[in-house]
RNA sequence: GCCCGAGUAGCUCAGUCGGCAGAGCAGCUGUCUUGUAAACAGCCGGUCGCAGGUUCGAUUCCUGUCUCGGGCUCCA
């Protein structure tokens, strides 16, 4: 009998009878894998565990316990949610259903435009689990693209992907496929299609589990709208969103997690703790600062400022309008027109409100002649500017129409660019790591191939002095490659908050654009004139946006360096109010934010109170810290009360937390 | 901006198949004077987001609009 034999991961061989599939190679290592396997990689490539292994081949048995694993289950997944959705809306097509993190979507268009809204979710979740509980096989089959389109002759989304994608010129499908539908079909003239019942067909690549009975840990989260291809001109599509685990457990930890990220949410929080609110009379995107908000910020602030002082940054400041024509020298109105507001036309001029600060410092900087030897100058401004982001994009502190950034612009003589844009990376990181994040994930954004000014020499050598401090600071960083602004590429880097979520915060730009378009010089030592490089730098990005990041970071439990109230003193009893007084009189005088809570409710009620407002400390004084001038102190997070600490060291102790930003 | 959903007291939410709108918490007043996560009682509080329409009558049905939420797109 004729043999093959395989190598496995380990390195170890094993031996076939012709014709076994990767499913029997499983099976012949051991039950538990066998039941366990969801697909295979056949010398790196994944494939279906049906397909036939031959003689050489490198094979893996892949399970849910890897990321292909997952990726397939809730690929799997999608492909039975689409299976539900259609069999439940006669006439309803289907679009695109990939695995995404945490789960999967699958885009649909009903019939008439119908919709489908959330409590009809739990309708098509049963039906999917009958469908699961039918332990339909996926069976994939391959035919010519023609043969695909007469399939899926009453489907015209599918049929433009086989259009777009597997018939596209030059036949190897590489197309248009940087968007979500090269996931679907390989090209090459071919298509492949899996079918797991009589009536349910869907266009896929693959691979997919062996049959419907491996899934079941899923649950349907969402219905949204979304665009066929991404494309606003293009037909809104119904989105159904699910999640989908390898287990019960794992599901139901993601679910956990979704809970305590909406404990956590900002908008949430900052009405809880009073931080700021949305009133609707000033529009979307626009929020006011309440007293406990303000207090963090100007925390966040100073510390900025003391920051740039260090760092020898000149403080500017800058109107909040100016004339139009400075933003067409500037390039906004043409380039970044739409995310501006409309012009205030008055004494015949128009006015626009700033989306940027960089004009006005390029202004200053040409006020005077400048010489090499005043270079790099670092100008430094917490400005607000004002930005038309969509309606639908608003979003609390995250994304707003008016905010704050912690402004630089850095005029340079190009030879000194690079160095400053890797001190300015370890600037960055160091500012970040002070207000406890320590994970970051950094990007470069590259030309973007239609709006943007400028010459390719001069792009190439920004985006190199970006890519050297970049590999210079050792931060890993992927690629984005058309994703810089119209002036010049970027870095940006991501801050990573205490459940694992990304934020964009800090930008990192070096253009040589704008010093072009405002005429900017410095009289070098060889007594001519130059152009300096400008470097567009915001760390926090936007104090409101980092604000955010701050409170769903810190779950709304700040740091004492950073609690708008540090400690609340609760007197026993209306006797203890004077003592309770004058504690608070010392530790103000020393700096520190606290307040009393009178005794006119219940200790434990105050207690609670204060707890809820998540204050670092609860001091309590009674009867024996009166007669020995101490406080009884109650810390976040910590186990019970320590009775008797003498005033002076829970002084020392705060100061202490402050000084450790803890 | 587009798709879907939602707006009821300061907050969280019930409710009205079209007929004078409810709870808990918060707030206020009084009593209680408290040693580590919710004392007791009473009171105040709503043009049911806004504007039209249908109706004897609209918070409820319809239309428009504003705001919010989830997505898409975009972004600090």
């Amino acid at each position: 009998m004729a043999e093959i034999t395989v190598t496995l991961p380990d390195g170890s061989t094993r031996t076939l009878p012709v014709g076994a599939t990767a499913g029997d190679l499983a099976a012949d290592i051991g039950p538990g894998l066998a039941k366990a396997a969801l697909i295979a990689t056949v010398d790196d490539a994944e494939v279906d565990l049906g397909v036939p292994l031959a003689d050489g081949q490198k094979v893996a048995i892949v399970t849910a316990g890897s990321d292909a694993g997952l990726t397939t289950l809730r690929h799997s997944t999608a492909h039975v949610l689409a299976q539900a959705v259609l069999e439940m809306y006669p006439g309803a097509t289907y679009a695109v259903g990939p695995p995404i993190q945490d789960g999967f979507y699958y885009d649909f268009a009903l019939p008439d435009g119908a919709t489908i809204s959330d409590d009809q979710l739990e309708a098509v979740e049963a039906r999917m689990r009958e469908i699961i509980e039918a332990d339909q096989p996926f069976e994939r089959h391959e035919v010519s693209a023609g043969e695909g389109l007469e399939l899926f002759a009453d489907h015209p989304y599918k049929r433009e992907i086989i259009e777009t994608v597997a018939m596209a010129p030059g036949g190897d499908g590489a197309g248009q496929p940087a968007d979500e539908l090269a996931d679907e079909v390989a090209g090459g003239g071919q298509i492949s299609y899996y079918r797991n019942s009589d009536s349910f067909i869907d266009l896929c690549r693959g691979p997919h589990v062996p049959s419907t009975g491996r899934l079941g840990h899923f649950k349907l989260m969402s219905v949204a709208g979304a665009y066929w291809r991404r494309d606003a001109h293009r037909p809104s599509l119904q989105r159904i969103y699910g999640t989908a685990w390898a287990s019960r457990k794992d599901l139901a930890a993601h679910l956990h997690r979704l809970a305590e990220a909406d404990k956590r949410d900002h908008r949430r929080l900052a009405r809880e703790l009073d931080l700021l609110s949305w009133p609707t009379e000033l529009g979307p995107g626009l929020a006011v600062w309440h007293p406990k908000g303000a207090a963090v910020r100007r925390i966040i602030e100073d510390y900025s400022r003391r920051r740039h002082d260090e760092g020898d940054y000149l403080p500017v400041a800058t109107p909040h309008i100016a004339r139009s024509e400075l933003w067409e020298t500037s390039g906004h109105l043409d380039f970044y027109r739409e995310s501006m507001y409309p012009p205030m036309k008055l004494d015949g001029a128009s006015y626009h409100l700033k989306p940027m600060n960089c004009p006005f410092h390029a202004l200053i900087y040409k006020s005077a002649q400048r010489s090499y030897r005043d270079l790099p100058i670092r100008m430094f401004e917490l400005g607000t500017v004002y930005r038309y982001e969509l309606s639908g994009a608003v979003h609390g502190l995250m994304r707003s129409r008016g905010f704050t950034q912690d402004d630089s612009h850095i005029f340079a003589a190009r030879e000194q660019a690079p160095a400053e844009i890797a001190s300015l990376v370890a600037f960055v990181l160091s500012v970040l790591r002070a207000f406890g994040f320590d994970s970051f994930d950094a990007r470069l954004s590259t030309r973007p191939p239609e709006k943007s000014i400028g010459g390719d020499a001069e792009w190439d050598m920004a985006t190199e002095a970006l890519r050297s401090a970049l590999e210079a600071s050792g931060l890993e960083y992927e690629l984005d490659e058309g994703g810089g602004a119209f002036y010049g590429p970027k870095i940006d880097i991501d801050v990573r908050d205490a459940i694992g979520r990304s934020w964009q915060l800090s930008t990192i730009q070096v253009d040589f654009q704008l010093p072009e378009r405002f005429g900017l010089e410095y009289v070098g030592a060889d007594g001519n004139r130059h152009r300096p490089v400008m470097i567009h730098r915001a760390l926090m990005g936007s104090i409101e946006r980092f604000f955010g990041v701050l409170i769903e970071h810190y779950g709304g439990a700040f740091p004492a360096w950073l609690a708008p109230v540090q400690a609340s003193i609760l007197p026993v009893a209306a006797t203890h109010s004077d003592y309770a007084a004058e504690v608070e009189s010392r530790l103000s005088q020393q700096g520190f934010r606290v307040q009393v809570a009178e005794a006119q409710e219940p200790l434990g009620r105050r207690i609670r109170a204060a707890k809820l407002q998540k204050l670092p400390y609860v001091l309590v004084v009674g009867d024996d810290d009166v007669a020995h001038a101490t406080v009884g102190v109650n810390a976040r997070g910590g186990d019970g009360d320590e009775r008797g600490v003498s005033l002076e060291d829970f002084a020392a102790r705060l100061a202490s937390d402050v000084e450790a930003h803890r």
